[in-house]
DNA sequence: TTGAAAGCGCTAACAT
DNA sequence: ATGTTAGCGCTTTCAA
């Protein structure tokens, strides 16, 4: 009667076991089915647990088994388009096989990132899966060598021998300009924001090898990469290609684009479109990501299109067989990007 | 020699405390500061410390203190582009203060909700961000009688006097609708998808009372909710002013338009402009969300923007005050939300 | 200022 | 088939 906001306290396995007339190393057993019980007792212990209304506390079991079940996942960004849909899909995995996920940014710094693998580490999570970062070599050996499970996603480490999934960038943008140069394309652009990122460096380097395996070369003139790293690209597409048309003869104007991303294609569709220029008879522009809107503008755009879903859900499994210690040999998944022609190029 | 790939065991306080001559419960008061120690042993504790590299095991502390620093943060989907900015601020806040967050998604399905609740508080998080939902009380009920923290943002909970953040949707609204009558608008439509989430019923009663304020009545005609939930509004704008375009007669149109999300607008505006309105001049649009295409496309898009670093800060901010307890009254923020101008209306 | 020791809630090895 | 018991690594009284 007076204990009327005292915070309730849970009842352990010693209550149960208590109600059940049992000791807790028998509610233990029919609870992890670790050893064979009575028909009877486990019935009298299943209904003590039902009637107290008992939870296994999780972390006494991680204390006992070293398992916490939590994965970490350690990203650049949650807000980001590309990120976030394998984030959700690697959540959504996980949870299928009982893990739960802490979630942790670091905003692009490797810093914090080194900073929040520590933490993670500490927090004494089963595994972590590392989304696009960490040049910081030494700091992954030393996790390793500690023996915490670590898998990259959207990145490779050739130095170190980790678990990876990524997307075929050097190979899809390679077609891609192929394709370009099968339409008659021969000037054609790379429009970029800064390639210090692995996986845009990678369609770099398939851009250069798509130019050579058609006989075409690396002209720098038709290479537009901007250093700097913001986003809201759309209004940097636009304005990067406005300036070049300003700046640039006639002649030495690419007669194609290929953008890193659709946000920077449709920024250069509208700095060309209202430069009089006729998509794709006189430019072709072509855009990576296939987000929604790139089937909505005039015309509609050219892509590539990427699993995001996919990447997630192979993320997890790489990490469930590398927890269950199936590591025969380094998983590298490599996933393959999809073209998606429409009316842009 | 032959113990090379044995998982390497972390020290402990024992390993530490054996080091420096100490009691573990000394190197526990050293670590936690939690007693006087005399300057020479602290040192040499810390010494120990160092050389060995210990770090607190935080699940054991956790099972001692019943404090994990975890916190779960539950939301309709990662992927959203209104969610996942507030929850990438929340995760910013509180790693400020040392916390971390489980993140999951219940993908708009209540049951699998009241699920990932139960989940959370299994995991023993310190307390739970409960992000636009639950219609499910009575569990929200019991476990807040259980002694969970638990906020809501982006929802009232009337019923149950629950901390919680969101925003004025009714005002603004209203306000907006405001605006559209100064400007001499008289048949102002409401386009949006189901009304069956409450921020989107509260922009609804906005618009009713905007409409009020103003002396005009709400005119049956000129709602237009489509009950579906499928993303990818844009299309869905489109295609639906499309439909109304074709079947409606010319008196019988609205003069303007309020969306809920400006993906709807856009969709909306692309359809005015191909059946030949001048917008603002014969049909004005509002968006809702400030989204970075607003500023794109053409005409550049009236909208409403929402701060959502704000809210997930706010969030936090609640969240800490609840854990510490300070609960003279139940708090419920509300923000506001930023009307701006544009050329579409 | 420090040491000794109990115990958080559980698992698992060992006995019976 | 079930009971006993020793910890997992830490915090926190209580003594000294």
């Amino acid at each position: 009667m007076a204990e009327k906001r005292t915070k309730v306290k849970k009842p352990t396995m010693v209550d149960v076991a208590a109600k059940a007339g049992v000791t807790i190393g028998t509610v233990s057993h029919v609870i992890n089915k670790t050893a064979p019980i009575s028909d009877e007792t486990t019935e009298r212990v299943l209904a003590a647990i039902k009637e107290l209304g008992y939870k296994p506390n999780s972390i006494a079991r991680a204390l006992r088994t070293k398992k916490s079940y939590v994965i970490g996942f350690l990203l650049p960004d949650v807000t980001n388009d590309f990120y976030s849909p394998v984030l959700s899909s690697f959540i959504d995995s996980a949870y299928q096989d009982g893990y739960t996920v802490l979630v942790v940014s670091y905003q692009y710094s490797s810093k914090r990132e080194e900073i929040e693998m520590e933490r993670l580490a500490d927090k004494n999570v089963d595994g972590i899966l590392l989304f696009n970062g960490c040049d910081d070599l030494a700091l992954l050996q030393r996790m390793r060598a500690e023996g915490m499970p670590i898998v990259i996603a959207d990145r490779r480490v050739d130095e170190l021998d980790l678990p990876t999934v990524e997307f075929d960038n050097v190979a899809t943008v390679s077609k891609v300009i192929g394709m370009m140069c099968k339409k008659g394309y021969k000037r054609i652009g790379f429009l970029s924001e800064s390639t210090r990122l692995r996986n845009l460096n990678d369609r770099y380097e398939g851009y250069k090898k798509g130019l050579m395996e058609n006989g075409l070369s690396v002209n720098p003139e038709l290479v537009y990469i901007s250093e700097d790293m913001e986003m809201n690209n759309l209004e940097k597409g636009y304005s990067y290609i406005k300036r070049i048309l300003e700046n640039t003869d006639k002649e030495n104007l690419p007669d194609s684009i290929f953008a890193t991303t659709d946000l920077l294609a449709i920024g250069a569709v509208r700095a060309f479109k209202e430069a009089g220029f006729r998509i794709p008879e006189e430019i072709g522009v072509v855009g990576f990501d296939n987000i929604s809107f790139t089937d909505f503008i005039e015309p509609k755009l050219t892509t590539v299109e990427q699993d995001k879903t996919l990447m997630g859900r192979i993320a997890w499994d790489i990490m469930k067989s590398t927890l269950a210690g199936e590591n025969k040999k380094t998983q590298h998944v490599i996933l393959p990007q999809k073209i998606i022609v429409r009316e842009s190029c």
